[in-house]
RNA sequence: GGGCGGAUAGCUCAGCGGAAGAGCAUGGCCCUUACAAGGCCGUGGUCGCAGGUUCGAAUCCUGCUCCGCCCA
């Protein structure tokens, strides 16, 4: 064994041959006829249109973990990998880019041109995230990677809707909804971002019939008024019981329409009166139901007027016509007051046109029938969410969830499965292209050119990506997943979706637990964006990237001035290459029950930082490994268990105590989704036991003495070499998971038994091994620990050289803690560079600094020449103070009658020892102070 | 308007009924032969405000003040 590490890690040398060996060997693949416990997780997939972002490498590292954790464990782990077609972004790139380079809408190519560029666009850039998942060391199971409108999808959502058309589920009328007009197409009450903008409120005054009186209405869009057809006041209204069936007569149009009475207006605002345009508003839509009014369409599906609006206005934009209007209603005078408003506006996520709200004929699905079952398996806790406070969230939504509305007048989808017959009415629903009309028998057919909503085939993901409708092995061993781990703000688009039909089509949730991930935010908590120039991608913090490259991207991007700004503020250094671990293991440790992550490259260098620390530990061993021999150590514990050897040291009793208490922590994290207790867990053990105690500790008996060693030493060596590299090999098991690279590669580097695995990968995770738990030996390192501290504490006190060792008076006066220290008298001389007298008690020396230990002991520092009397006085006194402080809260506690009385005895008993404690320290301190005023 | 969170060290956050914690930042000393992406030792907090429950409250309840997010 001579192999040397570097002396600091270099991700960029190891990440790509282990990726390689993962792959070869297949281990990242599950077998569905595996006789093991499946623990199955889909990827919430991509969509196509993107690269891997920082929120998808925090929620696909979770799911890493959790599927890398299981696998160790022993479960049959798959970990399902696809991308999601995403067509309206599709469509608003492709045409974004259409229009730049040639001028020319969709329906100017076609919808044959234009779904061939799709297919290619996707062609070429569908791999890409991918490749950047690999890169991350995600272990999914390529050999199912699917794509929600592959072949399979298509069977899937054709089945799907097929079915829910026969249970009467999906059906087609015209409603109210939500319409694009740049994209042309429906968009969902989900896709619609509503925001205040400034606005006004004209007021507008129509005539009433036979009265000499006008009814003033307000609105935000006057040119809605064309298609007014009628004014609703509320019923209650005092001033206006005397007109409610009489009429106005609306101007500029010449109609007369009625004035009606319906609870939905409220009398407080406005005038109390309101205009009702049933065709463009929802709330309108609604009233125009109850009271019966007439409806007219003005608004067309690219946002300009048509009949039946006057004449003069049709073909004008809504914009141009507002202007029109408000202008003739001025100069005819039926124009009042125009306030400056707060507008709500709802915009087109994608496109970011104003969203008109139309009456159409679509495609929709009933939502009760399917919500009922979805909100009932959340109640019986059959599927939970994790954190908890996120059921809220889907129980609000799904209890006040509309019918859904999922045709899309796009292309890039999977088209809706009906055909419209040339000789009759009838529309034949279909799982295979039909050749004749379902009603009538006629050949003339035509495709509706609808497309699904993405999230129809998204809802199917669970279940359509391991093969149904067919009723597969891999159906039957991976369905029900065990979780998904997705972001909070998808809970209604996924989740929900996912959860009303997985339960309709299989019977079963798609998954037990939702466990939702916090939100990935730039250092200053605001959302990552490319316009803002703020985001950090994280395959830079994978292989670093400088400012040049930055910006070169961005420019590339076409990124605006203020991004470009952004970025040289923000990355004016460019980004060190941290490696995947480092980010890995960051956004696990980060990923706490709060909704954001606040990240920065600094965040990452400092875990970073941490994966080099077990590098240079792993460094350290590997150096002191030589001649090891694994079985010769599992010979010696056998015998050290049967008193043929001597029992193991402190120091190892204690690593391996600790180290099996951090293998429980870390499990009971992980169970309990947990992830930055976990990581934390690890990060403590590795950095502050494993390193700062341990090795230190260990080093007397690796390093080789120059003179023959005796057989004693021999024993302790090998000991000292065994619990080291079992110590190692553990911890890197337990971290694995989070951190697969550099595990991995210091792990092969260690040497093994020949019945070894062939990786880390495929080797046992580790448990809490109680019977390594040693409590004893914890309290008696805790001791030797303290008096280590004291003595460092008055060397860095009095800047004592490292160079010298110092000697140092120890005074216990009870025998046991004595005996102990004197026992590890080493480890303390080691570890605090010093020659220790251990005394029972002793007087004051002149010219030293002193120290106490709890209750137990006190350091007495001779330091001729070094000492200040001042500072030393002031130190003490300053102790005594915060004992005093302490000693005050204890006692008044245990004064207190009602604590005695009812507080738990064990509480109690507590309190009355570390009273005692505490005085005891104070009188150490005190005559410390004292012995110094002399 | 309805709902859900949050306010703890300079910053970012854990802790959620029995001694105030971490990381970063910061001060001092150290290139000690695993690691300066490091070591050792420190400094730093009326746990937003006001009440209440309790023997005991950062933790539970009520109100208030700010600050977020979601839905209408």
């Amino acid at each position: 064994m001579s192999s040397t590490l570097s002396k600091q890690y270099d991700p960029t040398d190891v990440e790509p041959r282990w990726l390689r060996f993962w792959l070869a060997h297949g281990y990242f693949h599950a077998d569905e006829t595996s006789p093991t416990v499946p623990f199955a997780i889909t990827l919430p997939p991509p969509n196509v249109t993107g690269s891997l972002h920082m929120g998808h490498a925090l929620g696909s590292t979770l799911q890493d973990i959790l599927i890398r954790w299981k696998r160790m464990q022993g479960f049959n782990a798959m970990w399902l990998p696809g991308t999601d077609h995403a067509s309206i972004a599709v469509h608003h790139l492709l045409e974004k880019d259409l229009r730049r380079r040639e001028e020319k809408t969709r329906f100017d190519l076609g919808r044959d041109a234009f779904l061939e560029r799709a297919w290619q666009w996707k062609e070429r850039m569908g791999n890409r995230i991918g490749e950047q998942e690999k890169l991350m060391g995600f272990s999914l199971d390529w050999a199912r990677e699917r794509f929600t409108m592959d072949a399979r999808s298509n069977d899937a959502v054709r089945e799907a809707f097929v079915k829910l058309h026969e249970e009467g589920l999906i059906y087609r009328a015209k409603r109210m909804i939500n319409w694009d007009p740049i994209s042309e197409t429906v968009v969902s009450d989900l896709e619609v971002d509503t925001t205040e903008e400034d606005g006004s409120l004209w007021e507008l005054q129509y005539p009433v019939v036979g009265e000499d009186v006008r009814l003033t209405v307000a609105t935000t869009r006057p040119e809605t008024m064309l298609g007014d057809t009628a004014v609703a006041v509320h019923p209650d209204d005092a001033r206006y019981q005397h007109l409610i069936g009489k009429h106005v007569v609306l101007p500029l149009t010449g109609r007369t329409i009625p004035i009606v009475a319906d609870t939905f207006v409220d009398p407080e605002f406005g005038s109390g009166a309101v205009k009702v345009t049933p065709a463009h508003d929802f709330n309108d839509y609604e009233c125009s139901q109850r009271c019966g009014l007439e409806i007219l369409e003005i608004i067309d599906r690219t946002g300009r007027l048509q009949a039946p609006a006057p004449a003069k206005y049709v073909g004008l934009t809504v914009d141009a016509a507002r202007k029109a209007v408000v202008a003739d209603l001025e100069a005819e005078g039926y124009l009042g007051a125009i306030k400056p408003y707060k507008v709500p506006r709802g915009r087109s996520e994608r496109s970011g046109a104003v969203v008109e709200p139309m009456l159409m004929e679509q495609w929709f699905l009933r939502i009760e029938p399917l919500a009922r079952p979805a909100i009932e398996a959340v109640e019986s806790g059959k599927t939970r969410f994790v954190p908890e406070l996120w059921t809220k969230t889907y129980m609000h939504w799904m209890t006040n969830i509309r019918d859904w509305c999922i045709s899309r007048q796009l292309w890039w989808g999977h088209r809706i499965p009906a055909w419209y017959c040339d000789a009759c009415a009838h529309v034949t629903v279909s799982r295979d292209t039909p050749t004749a009309c379902g009603g009538c028998g006629g050949a003339g057919l035509r495709q509706d050119d609808d497309i699904l909503d993405t999230w129809f085939s998204s809802a199917l993901w669970p279940f359509s990506t391991l093969g149904w409708p067919e009723k597969t092995r891999a159906l039957a061993a991976f369905y029900p997943n065990h979780v998904l781990v997705t972001g909070p703000d998808i809970i209604f688009f996924w989740v929900a979706r996912m959860m009303m039909m997985g339960l309709h089509f299989m019977g079963k949730v798609p998954f037990r637990v939702v466990y939702l991930t916090s939100i990935v935010t730039d250092e200053n908590g605001d959302k990552m964006s490319k316009t803002k120039g703020n985001t950090i991608d994280p395959l830079d913090v994978v292989h670093g990237a400088t400012l040049e490259q930055l910006l070169a991207r961005a420019e590339n991007d076409k990124a605006s001035d203020v991004a470009i700004k952004a970025i040289r503020k923000n990355f004016g250094k460019g980004i060190p290459a941290m490696g995947a671990d480092a980010l890995r293991f960051a956004l696990a440790a980060l990923n706490t029950s709060g909704r954001y992550i606040r990240l920065s490259t600094e965040r990452v260098e400092g875990f970073r930082n941490f994966i080099n620390k077990l590098w240079n530990a792993s460094r350290f061993a590997l150096m002191n490994l030589d001649g090891f021999e694994p079985e010769r150590f599992e010979a010696h514990l056998a015998d050290v268990a049967t008193g043929r050897a001597e029992p193991l040291g402190l120091a190892d009793r204690w690593i391996l105590s600790r180290l099996q208490r951090a293998c429980g922590e870390v499990d009971t994290a992980l169970d309990a989704y947990r992830f930055s207790d976990a990581a934390n867990a690890i990060y403590h053990f590795v950095w502050d036991e494993l390193c700062d105690w341990y090795i230190e500790m260990a080093k007397p008996w690796l390093r080789v003495p120059a003179e023959q060693p005796d057989a004693a030493w021999q024993a302790r060596h090998l000991v000292t070499q065994g619990v080291l590299a079992t110590v190692l090999e553990t911890t890197l098991r337990l971290l694995h998971p989070f951190a697969p690279y550099v595990t991995e590669e210091i792990w092969q580097k260690l040497p093994h038994t020949t019945t070894a695995p062939s990786s880390i990968m495929v080797t046992i995770y580790p448990r809490g091994d109680a019977r390594w738990v040693d409590d004893d030996a914890e309290r008696q390192m805790r001791l030797v620990q303290d008096v280590t501290v004291a003595i460092r504490m008055l060397r860095s006190t009095y800047n004592v050289p490292p160079s010298w060792s110092v000697p140092v008076e120890v005074r216990i006066p009870d025998a046991g803690p004595r005996e102990i220290v004197e026992r590890h008298r080493a480890l303390v001389e080691n570890a605090a560079r010093v020659t220790m007298t251990l005394v029972e008690r002793g007087d004051h020396v002149a010219q030293s600094a002193k120290a106490v230990v709890g209750a137990d002991a006190e350091v007495v520092m001779a330091l001729a020449g070094l000492i200040d009397i001042e500072a030393e006085k002031t130190r003490i006194a300053r102790d005594i103070g915060k004992a005093d402080k302490e000693i005050g809260i204890l006692e008044k506690k245990l004064a207190n009658e009602a604590f005695v009385a009812r507080a738990p005895e064990d509480v109690v008993a507590e309190q009355r020892a570390r009273l005692a404690d505490e005085q005891t320290r104070r009188q150490r301190l005190e005559e410390a102070l004292a012995s110094l005023q002399q």
